[in-house]
DNA sequence: ATGGCCACCGAGGGTGGA
């Protein structure tokens, strides 16, 4: 089973990238983020189009997310259960028995902000949520855009602003990995400065000035099934990019 | 050279992203 994780902003401008990706890759799942779109004008005509199916959870200008799969997705969840939030930043579903729960963390502009508290919360609420999951369901992976670096060489050194690699955001991320998780990544050697975003401005791209933000932790079963993990930067190199690149983890 | 981009909404610059 390969899945992978794309945050595309904005489903609207990235579809011709999305629908070219899926040809090439053949996921089972593709989960996205920041679509900007409401779920009245999800592109779902295209998508099957390109042989898969789709669930989501959008809005209006920003964030929303979906699961692209080829066969349906069972117990399909939207937004974090018994968590008073506006921001549609959460889908799951089930593929064959394995729990995909898709996600646009939130960015928290500066640390000491209200965007940063409420990250701080949102982080607080989505570990409490997969504990139960986990006990549900054992095969479980977490994709998305977590905007958190979660070590030094997860950012390049440049990196001056605190938000991304702060201690309070990293911790919080080790408190998801203390549910059992890991960090399918770094299960397998990688290249040195091995990113997943970049910024549109001052040559990052190509500069390689750039943050891992985009991850796919997975419960212990899937570990055992786990054969590869890695950064397509195909899709940042053509015309009019994602600032992301997509992630994927293949399972056997 | 210390700022350079992109997408959104809506009709022009303000907001948000990371």
């Amino acid at each position: 089973m390969k899945i992978a994780t794309w945050n595309v902003n904005s489903l609207k401008v990235r579809l011709p990238h999305v629908v070219e990706w899926l040809a090439a890759n053949q996921p089972d799942a593709l989960c996205l983020q920041e679509l900007k779109c409401e779920n009245s004008a999800f592109p779902l005509a295209e998508i099957e189009a390109a042989g898969y199916q789709a669930v989501f959870n959008g809005q209006k200008t920003y964030n929303g997310v979906a699961i692209l799969t080829r066969q349906p997705l069972a117990d399909v969840t939207h937004d974090i259960p018994g968590f008073a939030d506006e921001q549609k930043r959460i889908i799951a579903g089930t593929l064959d028995g394995v729990r995909i729960v898709c996600g646009y963390f939130p960015n928290g502009q500066a640390v000491g902000s209200d965007k940063f508290a409420y990250k701080m919360a949102w982080l607080e609420a989505l570990t409490a949520w997969l504990q139960d999951e986990l006990k549900a369901t054992p095969q479980l992976v977490l994709a998305g855009d977590y905007n958190i670096a979660p070590e030094d060489r997860d950012a390049h050194p440049d990196w001056k602003d605190e938000i991304h690699v702060s201690e309070p955001e990293r911790a919080a991320f080790r408190r998801l990995i203390d549910l059992g998780l890991s960090d399918a990544f770094r299960l397998f050697e990688q290249p040195e400065k091995s990113f997943s975003w970049w910024d549109y401005r001052m040559g990052a791209f190509r500069r390689n000035f750039g943050l891992r933000i985009d991850h796919l932790l997975i419960s212990p079963p899937l570990v055992e099934r786990c054969a590869a993990c890695y950064t397509d930067k195909a899709p940042r190199k053509l015309e009019r990019p994602s600032d992301h690149t997509p992630v994927v983890v293949e399972l056997k």
